[in-house]
DNA sequence: CTGGTTGTAACAAAGAAGATTACAACAAAT
DNA sequence: ATTTGTTGTAATCTTCTTTGTTACAACCAG
């Protein structure tokens, strides 16, 4: 299985207000309507990057807008913060290997630092990406596709 | 969601025709005991390894052996051989961004190349783990078992 | 108080993983 | 040639997870 698509929506949504903060009210429906994912799911992240203290968004008011520098949250920390693989760990394990069994009994002792390097390589990636090189990014692309509409 | 306990049970396998193959005939009976894992779900494994032609299986004699010298086989082998993630993207896409936002119509290229490094770094330490390095640890910890239970 | 919004509960729908049963194909031993 | 033990695989079931959907209370601003 992929890591949940929750990832992908949340940095896509941070791309949103980088985007259109100054433009519209970024709001569950806006952001609904870009992704094309339903309002609620929405608000299930916004939640969770906001319990982060990633965002804000109130009650009432509505609309998100980011709640630190942009090159002070990195891609693992939305990563974290919508909680796309469960305990943390990356890899699935099955789930009683036989105590009967040396193999079995000590798969754990065996496997798991070695799992642990691994997702560690990942979320050193994701640690060294910042939504300021999304940002950037972000408008490099937007304005590519101006430029070519205008045939340049 | 994590990646499938196929790659985590692929492994386990390998530990297990390592540890037994000279003792026993190495059986998906005998794997599914080990793993407590149901064996119709281990021939399908051992079916991938061999595809990827790490194992030789057959049919009537039957019994597992790894097919290569343990130091050519790496993680990211088997990794690859069980097809843990769908297409082999570890990331999951929200399927149909909208065409008409700007950023939804662009986030492919504004992603894209981010989560291929973030991947990349994870099968880059797969690859440097090998089948020896586990046969190695697979030895030391039975080994300090055996030393245990003799009050050492 | 009205309108627009978030937060959340409850449930439905869809998809995937793994378990299970069943059986044909096959090889080796006798 | 038959028996035995095994793999390969199809078909179905169960369970779990994710995502979608409906509904509505809580809330804020004008």
């Amino acid at each position: 299985m992929q890591i949940s698509s929750r990832f992908t929506l949340a940095i896509h949504i941070f791309a949103c207000i980088n985007t259109f903060e100054d433009e519209y009210k970024v709001t569950s429906d806006f952001l609904a309507e870009s992704t094309n994912v339903n309002p609620v799911i929405i608000r299930k992240i916004l939640g969770q990057l906001k319990g982060a203290g990633l965002i804000n968004v109130a009650r009432g008011t509505g609309g998100a807008s980011v709640a630190k520098p942009l090159n002070q949250i990195t891609f693992l920390d939305v990563y974290r913060a919508v909680d796309c693989v469960e305990n943390g760990n990356l890899f699935h394990f099955h789930e009683n290997p036989s105590t009967n069994c040396p193999v079995g009994r000590n798969i754990h002792h065996i496997l798991d630092d070695k799992l642990v390097r691994v997702q560690a390589a990942m979320e050193n990636e994701l640690a060294s990406i910042t939504l300021e090189d999304l940002k950037r990014d972000t408008e490099k692309y937007l304005l590519q596709e101006k430029e070519a509409a205008q045939g340049k």
